[in-house]
DNA sequence: TCTTAACATGTAAACAATGACATAAAGGTA
DNA sequence: TACCTTTATGTCATTGTTTACATGTTAAGA
């Protein structure tokens, strides 16, 4: 999946591993999160595979930085993922859902500490989201383009998500919490 | 993960992978989801670590069946992972949610087409919820515990995330779909 | 002047998950 | 009888992800 993240924010324009990595930060890390270890050794393989290219900046003053830029390959490849549409439904993966599933015999006041510490981290991530909603996120190379539009759209979509589902989350966690603290 | 999951189950009784195969199927996979082959490599990892023993029976009639019990050692673990809360928020890992941020050059009407290929299986997933919500969970060997009514109201929490996540997640694509319609 | 944060890039080991391949018996049905 | 589904168990290669280790610079603030 990382792969085509990296594609895609390379279509807009070459970056080096650190630009792709802080704008991966703050928006699709979002709802895809990736660890700079990974995004480089990635995208050296995306180098040897053809689907990049990369040229290395011998910087005056401060470190080095290597600029990676999109092949016709590495485009060609990026559009074809994304002709073919997902058939599928996504498979959530909620540790604490697990965790909640095996804890009929854990004590109830760690549980209720678990799920506050869980309301505080994701009362969080919902300021977050009220935050950046009302940036602008496409990038300068494209703010004149009259396709502009159309990415902050796409982009809003996504932040509405993470919006309605930190607001279910905390409802759910609402009731949840109350309930064990009713529980005898 | 996988590993807690599978000494969670083997906590209740004594399974075999494949009971374990379908138990997670029809319970924690819906949050959580393995394939055998994962299921059966950790068994054997587990069982290496010492959390589980195993033993096979060649059945008068039908396959043989390799039955895992937890050990001490594993209980120990399963114990020791529960008592240690989650500090973090879960890192959603959104599929479509990457493909329609990178989607501000699709056509229109593909986009459609896959986010409505979407509310159909969203739609689905819905509909599973509330079939089971009706349904007892906690498995026979433990019916008459005092702690399965504790058992089924923590399984019931998990089922009343799951419900109101695909609510969600079809209320935002209806909204996303109409709004795509709309746009020029 | 010292410390800390931000910038910048990588490697390596371990762990987790997926997808494909492989086998075989039982039971139901067309 | 032939075929299909369910039961039942596994391996293997590859891919993907996490965690820890490792290094060095610049700019700002205490």
């Amino acid at each position: 999946m990382l792969k085509y993240i990296l594609l895609g924010f390379l279509n807009y324009q070459p970056m080096t591993g650190y630009d792709l990595k802080t704008r991966i930060d703050d928006s699709t890390g979002h709802f895809w999160h990736a660890y700079h270890s990974q995004i480089y050794t990635t995208l050296r393989k995306l180098e040897e595979k053809g689907w990049l290219t990369s040229e290395l900046f011998e910087d005056e003053a401060g470190p080095n930085k290597r600029e990676y830029t999109l092949t016709d390959t590495g485009r060609d490849a990026l559009h074809k993922w994304l002709r073919k549409s997902m058939t599928e439904a996504n498979r959530p993966k909620e540790e604490l859902l697990v965790r909640l599933f095996f804890s009929g015999q854990r004590d109830k006041a760690h549980v209720l500490d678990e799920l506050r510490v869980q309301r505080a981290l994701h009362q969080q991530k919902l300021m977050v989201y009220e935050t950046i909603k009302l940036e602008n996120h496409v990038p300068e190379a494209m703010q004149d383009d009259p396709r502009a539009d159309r990415e902050q759209f796409f982009w809003e979509r996504t932040l509405n998500f993470g919006h309605r589902y930190e607001m279910m989350y905390l409802a759910w966690l609402d009731e949840t919490i109350e309930a064990i603290d009713a529980l005898p």
